[in-house]
DNA sequence: GCATATTTAGATAGATCGGTCTATATAGGA
DNA sequence: TCCTATATAGACCGATCTATCTAAATATGC
């Protein structure tokens, strides 16, 4: 079955403001790639700031869903660079412009409380993942590891868009062996 | 001496562009923002690209020379960690809300080459200092140490905004301990 | 005091913005 | 076949956007 209206208005709309930034995405533009009409959006969105609330959560369940299936099937021991392997793999194919949620924070911080909410929900989120990575794999006596890889992860959005998604993935898999390494074998 | 309206819009846009993002903050907000008339805004930039530009050299200027202070005085064999203090330093002070060049690059990147040119020099400029700190600390043997620092501080970006800057600090400064204790003893 | 810049005030332009409305057409299911 | 939901086409709204223009006012430097 063809995608629906909505669903091409969702796809089109998460890609035009993943590439050209929210405010500068006109809804004439989003309405026109994705080849239907105003009001369409209209019948399905109550505004702007709905549909972009709408593309946020759907691309943040598909990120979850994506993270979490790495991780269930990780050996153990090793949940925590599974996960991080698979942020890995979701920039690669999904984010080589840079991540969308820390966009939508840096543009709806003082516009709309609501998207700079969930967009931090998601970081907070991803946070979560590797807090609970780190404690399957029993590391979780090294403070503030997860933190760490927290910020590694964020680091690599930027070093993918400005170094190439090979250097920049070579690079957090190397670091990340450090950290944990370290973390291992400060074991108390 | 008083500021000069040019410096005055420089600052007052600055300020504007980097908490509510450059394409939501409109010619008319700047200008009433810094108590001025619109004509005086474009007696003095070409256009509203031509500002952003002239706001994100200027605060390139800034941030380097901020850096370039921090690493002169440092003692020999922790330039590295003296830039990353000093990085801290002007996340702490300048920039809570996110890197503006991040954000540049975001929205500007299908819409300004030259915008998106600029702000991506300034992340290779950050690169290119490292590289720099890390060859003076004799640490060049490590291979990808400068730009895993890199990551390092970009992520922290996102951390100070989301988990505020004494705990983001406090973990960057742990996690470059890690980085550069492990990057020593693995001495050739 | 005079000449030269700079700034102000405000009207104006054309484009685009998000959003609404109506009337028509086209599906799909009972 | 009929009914209902969905989609289309396109006019329309007020607001806002960047940018320009002119004429008067205000500094600044000699």
């Amino acid at each position: 079955m063809p995608a629906s209206k909505r669903d091409q208005l969702l796809a089109t709309a998460e890609q035009l403001f993943h590439e050209q930034g929210f405010h500068a995405t006109g809804i004439d533009r989003i309405v026109a790639a994705a080849g239907v009409v105003r009001m369409t959006l209209y019948n399905h969105f109550a505004s702007k700031e709905a549909l972009v609330m709408a593309v946020l959560a759907t691309r943040h369940t598909r990120f979850l869903a994506h993270l979490d299936a790495a991780t269930a099937s990780a050996p153990p021991g090793q949940a925590a660079s599974a996960l991080v392997e698979a942020h890995g793999d979701w920039l690669q194919r999904y984010s080589l412009h840079g991540c969308i949620m820390a966009k939508a924070m840096g543009e709806f911080a003082e516009h709309s409380a609501e998207i700079h909410a969930l967009a931090t929900a998601a970081k907070t989120d991803l946070l979560a993942r590797l807090e609970d990575a780190v404690s399957r794999d029993s590391l979780e006596h090294h403070a503030g590891l997860a933190r760490h890889l927290f910020m590694v992860l964020e680091g690599s959005n930027m070093a993918v868009a400005l170094l190439g998604a090979q250097t920049a993935l070579a690079d957090t898999r190397a670091m990340v062996d450090t950290l944990l390494a370290s973390a291992r074998s400060n074991t108390p």
